[in-house]
DNA sequence: CGGCGAGTTGATCATAGTCAAGATCTGTGG
DNA sequence: CCACAGATCTTGACTATGATCAACTCGCCG
C-alpha cells in the first residue's frame, strides 16, 4: 500500500539492530519485507522528550529500537506514577492504535531511536499479516503481565522490597536485551522516577538504597547498579527466578 | 474445524446474554457463526471458585457471561493484591493464549457462566478471522488502561482518594454494563477484596469507607452501594469523567 | 562564578498498619 | 426453631512505615 511513498524515506528494517538480538524470534524475508511496508521512518528523540502524551491520538505508533524510557500518568495535583519502563523492542501506542487515545504518557529516559508506524495502518497488519497482529497481543499480554507485577509490589511490599524488585526487574529486562552484564548496568533512570515506579517518595528511596548498599547487597551510584549479592536481592525482591523466553517483534 | 464436534454441546453463542447489551458491538451473522465453532462449552461457577490459577496453562480461555470476579496476584506469604475486577463481556486468559501461563489468578465473587474456548484454538482466531484477533488487542489494551489507572491510585493516591475511585470506576463499569442503576449498585465484592484492590489493610479500607458514609459521599454497606453525592466522589477520586465508548466482544 | 539537576542526610510528622475485642449476619445441623 | 461456627465488618488503642521539610553536597555546564 504504502510501498510507494517515495525512495528517499529513512526506512530501513532490514539494518533493524533489534534483529542481531538473539532473544527476539526470527523474520521470513517475505514478512520482514512487508512489515518495512509498514514502516513510515524513524524517530531519534533526545533525554527528556515526550513521545506520546496521555490523552492525545498521535498518528503515529512505535517500536523502540535503541535506548530507553518511561511510561507514566499524573494526577492534575503533578503526583506522577511510572508505571512503566520501556525498553528497545517494546512497542509504543497500542492504546492509542486500537482505541483512540493514549492512558498514558511516554517520556524518553536516555536518547532514543524509534521505530516510526502509521497508526492508521494498524488495523491493516491484522487483516494481511495475522501473525504480526498476534504478536500484539503477545506484547500486549507481556506488558500486562509487568503492570500486574508493580501492582502487586506496590500495593503489597515495603519499601525495602520494592526498590529490590525493581532492581531485580529492571537490570532482568536489561540482560535478556544484552544491554546489562551478569551483575551490573548501566542506570538511564534517576532515582525520581525509580522513585515515582515503585510509589515511594525520592527522599525514602534514596534511603532505601542506601540501606541496600549498606548491606552489600546492591549499589546505585553514579548512574550504575552493581549487583553485588543476587541470591540476596532475589530474597528481598521476593521472587522466583523464572525461565527466558523467545519473544516477537513488531 | 470443530463445527462437527456433535450437536449436543451446551454451545449457545447466539443466546448469549451479551449481545442484549447496547454498549457491545454488532456481530454479522456469518462472525457469529464463526465464533460459536470456537466456542467448546460453558462453564458454570460459584462464588469462591478459582477459574484460572497463576503459573498454571489451563487448556481453556473465557469470556465472561454472567456474573463478576477478580483478578490477583499473591506473595509467598499470603499477601495478596487484587490487580482487576472482571465483569461480563470481560476475556480471561490473554496470557494463557499467547504465552504460555497466566500470571495472575482468577476467581469468582459471584456465581459466574463463562463461555469457554480452547486455547489451541487461539491462534487461529487470529488467522481467520482478523477482526476478532483486532478485538482481542483492544481487550487487552483496555485492560493495560485499567491496570495503569489502578497503579496510579495505589502508588499515589491516599486511603480516601483510592476509596472513592475504586467506588466510582467499580460504579462506573457495572452502569456502562446495564448492571447499576445511576446512583447506586449491588456489591458483589467484599470490603477485604476491596482493600486487596486498593492496597489498603481491611480495617484502614473500613474506616475510609466510614467517613465516606459520614461525609455523605457514599454508602457502602449490607452488599450495596449508595453514591449520594456523586460530585464529590469525582471530585474526591480525581477523575474527569470521560465519554462512554463502543466496545467489542469475543 | 553561579545556577541547576541530582542525590544525601537528619528531624519531625502523619498516614496507614497491626492488634484485639466485639458486633452482625448467614448457613448448617440438631 | 434454636444453637453454633465461620465469615464479614466495626471500632478503639497503639505502633511503625514512609512522607515532608530543610539543609547541604556534588558534578556539570554556560
Amino acid at each position: 500500500m504504502n510501498k510507494s511513498t517515495g525512495p528517499a524515506m529513512r526506512v530501513r528494517c532490514s539494518a533493524c539492530p533489534l534483529r542481531k538480538l538473539s532473544c527476539f524470534a526470527e523474520f521470513s524475508d517475505a514478512e520482514e519485507a512487508f512489515m518495512s511496508s509498514f514502516k513510515s521512518g524513524e524517530l531519534d528523540v533526545d533525554r527528556g522528550s515526550p513521545i506520546v502524551m496521555e490523552g492525545s491520538n498521535s498518528p503515529h505508533l512505535f517500536t523502540v529500537l535503541e535506548g530507553m524510557g518511561i511510561r507514566y500518568k499524573t494526577l492534575e495535583d503533578g503526583r506522577r506514577q511510572v508505571i512503566g519502563f520501556i525498553m528497545p523492542g517494546d512497542f509504543v501506542g497500542l492504546q492509542a492504535g486500537v482505541m483512540d487515545e493514549m492512558q498514558h504518557s511516554v517520556e524518553a529516559s536516555t536518547k532514543m531511536l524509534l521505530c516510526v508506524f502509521r497508526r492508521t495502518d494498524f488495523h491493516q497488519l491484522f487483516r494481511d499479516l495475522p501473525q504480526r497482529g498476534y504478536d500484539v497481543s503477545w506484547l500486549a499480554a507481556r506488558e500486562e503481565h509487568f503492570l500486574g507485577d508493580y501492582l502487586l509490589s506496590v500495593g503489597r511490599r515495603s519499601a525495602m522490597e520494592r526498590v529490590a524488585f525493581a532492581l531485580w526487574s529492571l537490570h532482568r529486562r536489561a540482560f535478556d536485551l544484552g544491554l546489562a552484564k551478569a551483575t551490573s548496568m548501566d542506570m538511564p533512570f534517576t532515582q525520581l522516577e525509580l522513585a515515582d515506579a515503585v510509589g515511594l517518595s525520592l527522599v525514602h528511596t534514596s534511603k532505601t538504597l542506601k540501606k541496600l548498599r549498606e548491606r552489600g547487597v546492591a549499589d546505585w551510584s553514579d548512574r550504575k547498579v552493581m549487583i553485588s549479592d543476587p541470591d540476596r536481592l532475589l530474597e528481598i525482591a521476593g521472587v522466583d527466578q523464572p525461565a527466558p523466553r523467545l519473544r516477537p517483534l513488531i
